[in-house]
DNA sequence: TGTACATCAGTGAACGCGCGTTCACTGATGTAC
DNA sequence: TGTACATCAGTGAACGCGCGTTCACTGATGTAC
């Protein structure tokens, strides 16, 4: 419940991340600025300097906030079919996609906006370490499981992360041929994507599962 | 030959195009200002205008003489190794790789600068589908000689440049893990890759071929 | 319980900057006769 | 060959805008006594 009227907000710090959100889905990366943050949090725009030391570190407290609900939904997924490793590597890496199919702008930012200086920004760095620990604990059950080749696990959970992100990156930029975009829909590309890198036949069983979707 | 000190420039078309690529391997994507492109090209900063309808226009014309390097460097060595599928494969995705980490901001414009509005500009699109043909078929003749799995062409040529384009995007947007970057080259997490999608090991091959890289 | 005071969060005016774009212009070039 | 004139490419002043950041300030809150 926020106090409305009040001359102290209470929350602001978070409500400015939000508001980051709230811009990027609406104006784009391009659009982000730190006045129209604070214009959207309905404060004054100098007011966001009480918390954030400047521009480029509200972009990192978004990029972060961004990195966390991506860590909990693929957890959540991941969670969710722990015992069954196919349906694990699937779905975790389909609510990769749809994460940044959401909020694609979201999605740019935190992939992208924090070239150099990562290091200043030790929450950001935290969250994608945890984040590529679990891409590296879904990868290794598949290996063991017969899913995935051998080899060194953190280097094959690059390889189908670069797969997975390639795609979607590709999908947001709009760099996916027409002929090819006409005739299938996401969740198929995704699943004949993703089937590239897997030793067994997933469609059958994954295009079973895409109901729904 | 440029006539110096002449009133008109001759070919400032083409020089503001060059003088952009030059912004971008200097200032990056965020420095690239119809101005500064200007300046560079030793021309007054209304100069532009002359050749280009808006800024928009001049970043189609930058993206557009990007991607046409860019299928230019792949086009060679698809040539050389046109009767060796296997090292096609390798060394033309290897070029997808190099022309982005030789000029990282010019690769990002060209591959992401142009989302809407494709197609106002015809050469783009153009390019743009010539490069993806390519890709057709050499995914295809990797197909007919047992290197990559049977299926659509198109859609697994989409596949293919998905894990190419991950790859070097997680690259160039330092999201890959310092455990695996302190301990391979780029050349060998490249072929660690693309060799997951292979249907033959790459690695004796291809690390062979990594002399000189 | 009441008062004094330090602390803190948010305000609003002001700054300088680089930007894209317009406009009236001018210097150079090419063509018609 | 020489002159008149249309066309075209580039100039420089000016515009309005949104931006990040600073600064002196003020309103609200919490704490000490």
């Amino acid at each position: 419940m926020p106090k409305k009227k009040s001359y102290h907000h209470g929350d602001l710090k978070n409500a400015l991340i939000e508001a980051g959100a709230d811009i990027l889905s609406k104006d784009g990366v391009s659009g982000l600025s730190l006045r129209k943050v604070a214009q959207k949090a309905g404060v004054s725009h100098t007011a966001p300097y009480a918390h954030f030391a400047d521009k480029q570190a509200l972009i990192a407290a978004i990029s972060t906030e961004g990195y966390k609900k991506l860590y909990e939904q693929i957890a959540q997924v991941a969670e969710q079919y722990r015992s069954d490793p196919l349906r694990r590597l699937v779905e975790s890496s389909w609510a990769y996609v749809q994460f940044a199919l959401d909020e694609p702008d979201h999605f740019k930012v935190t992939l992208s906006g924090m070239i150099e200086k990562e290091q200043d920004y030790p929450a950001f760095v935290e969250t994608a370490r945890q984040t590529f620990g679990l891409v590296v604990e879904v990868v290794t059950q598949c290996q063991q499981a017969g899913i995935l080749r051998q080899g060194a696990p953190d280097l094959t959970a690059v390889s189908v992360w670069a797969l997975i992100h390639g795609f979607v990156t590709l999908l947001l930029e709009n760099q996916i041929s027409h002929t090819v975009l006409d005739r299938y829909t996401v969740r198929e590309m995704f699943i004949f994507t993703l089937n590239q890198i897997t030793l067994v036949e997933l469609d059958a069983i994954a295009f079973a599962l895409a109901d729904g979707h």
